[in-house]
DNA sequence: TGGCGGTGTTACCGGTGGTATCATCCCCGG
DNA sequence: CCGGGGATGATACCACCGGTAACACCGCCA
């Protein structure tokens, strides 16, 4: 290739304003805009916009960013041979610890980007897809092991992971004021659930 | 009262124009603009906010009528005497049936609404709070039934709030293209799981 | 007839995403 | 040493949306 240099310039020059909207999300709250953006990196917004194509394009990057940092947490969660019930423990207690540690940057992906940019919308829409046909595929083993129906094995992957969001934000609110439980407690409290309710899900009724 | 007979000139002209943003919505997909609305109504924006303040509280006032419907759903669920588990079973049963029913509504006020109005983001963590508090004592009731500890009572109802979201997302989304289960069956699968992991709550670690 | 409350519109402001246009600078070949 | 091109930068603008000021009109009642 000829225009390696340059390309390299350009993806670090890129990589230099996605720190700045990093750092910009953090001071500015999930609201931020692109100027604020380019102002984080010292220039106007046509600057940016020479190296970030739109809003949606930010967004994506940062997405890309996290949850390959996300994912990446899990996967250590679930590699780990304990058995499926220590993986699921791992993969929470991960995830509880990703959103208390950037909380502003979980609100801004999670619930501000993906509504005004539909790539980030998909983004996490394939995030959660490939995080639950992996709790479908374990949820579905552990079935099979007692030979139970695996009819509701998506539906209850969809479920836990909501689950567990829901009770993540609610322990990050609660924590912002007054006290709450520890992580620790909250991850065994729905570690229990998770696992009880299992074996509940292929019940006949 | 001498201006009672104007005042509720005011308050049916303003349920007009709630009507009007209703429809709007069905159309327009949920992000719909104020001039949205007010065309739909037939008059242009000024007029509009004679009768509606702002968008806060136009999105205020449309969580107010779904949600009180939704809780009147929800309350008919928890009526009839046939124990928590049937209680539950018909609570989300109403849950998902208004969300099917209504996706463009549902979506406007859960995903777009909050976000752009701080008032209907209280409106629906109100409207949360309400209904987990609810759930929080039914399932410490039924955790004292058994003399079991009722500490992660509050995280689980929350935990189990979103695990029914995030179930009904799901299958509204599948729902939409190709087959699905039938909502009786994701009813009956939920109910299983959660009544199931009701029991291993309090288990000890 | 005059005025007054309600209804309606056009035209505007402030902010945000995004862009056209121009100035500058640095580096590289002749 | 110098001239040109590509990258870097800023100013000034557009479109759109939420929200408002100003003005016109109609109908009713003293």
């Amino acid at each position: 290739m000829s225009t390696t240099a340059a390309d390299d310039r350009r993806a670090r020059r890129r990589a230099v304003f996605l720190d700045a909207a990093d750092a910009a999300i953090r001071a500015a709250g999930p609201g931020v805009t692109m100027a604020d953006v380019a102002a984080a990196a010292g220039v106007t917004k046509p600057v940016l916009y020479r190296f970030i194509s739109d809003k949606d394009d930010l967004a994506g990057a940062l997405a890309d960013r996290y949850v390959t940092r996300l994912q990446a947490l899990l996967e250590d969660g679930t590699a780990e041979g304990t058995g499926p019930r220590g993986m699921l423990n791992r993969t929470i207690s991960a995830y509880l610890a990703f959103i208390d540690s950037e909380p502003e940057i979980y609100e801004f992906l999670v619930q501000r980007a993906p509504i005004e940019s539909p790539d980030v919308a998909e983004h996490l829409t394939r995030f959660t897809h490939r995080l639950a046909e992996r709790v479908t595929d374990v949820v579905t083993a552990e079935l099979q092991r007692f030979g139970r129906s695996t009819a509701g094995a998506e539906a209850f992957a969809h479920g836990m992971i909501g689950m567990v969001q829901a009770a993540g934000d609610w322990w990050l609110a609660r924590r912002s004021e007054g006290q709450s439980m520890s992580r620790d407690e909250l991850v065994n409290h729905l570690v229990r659930v998770l696992w009880t309710g299992l074996a509940g899900l292929p019940e006949a009724d």
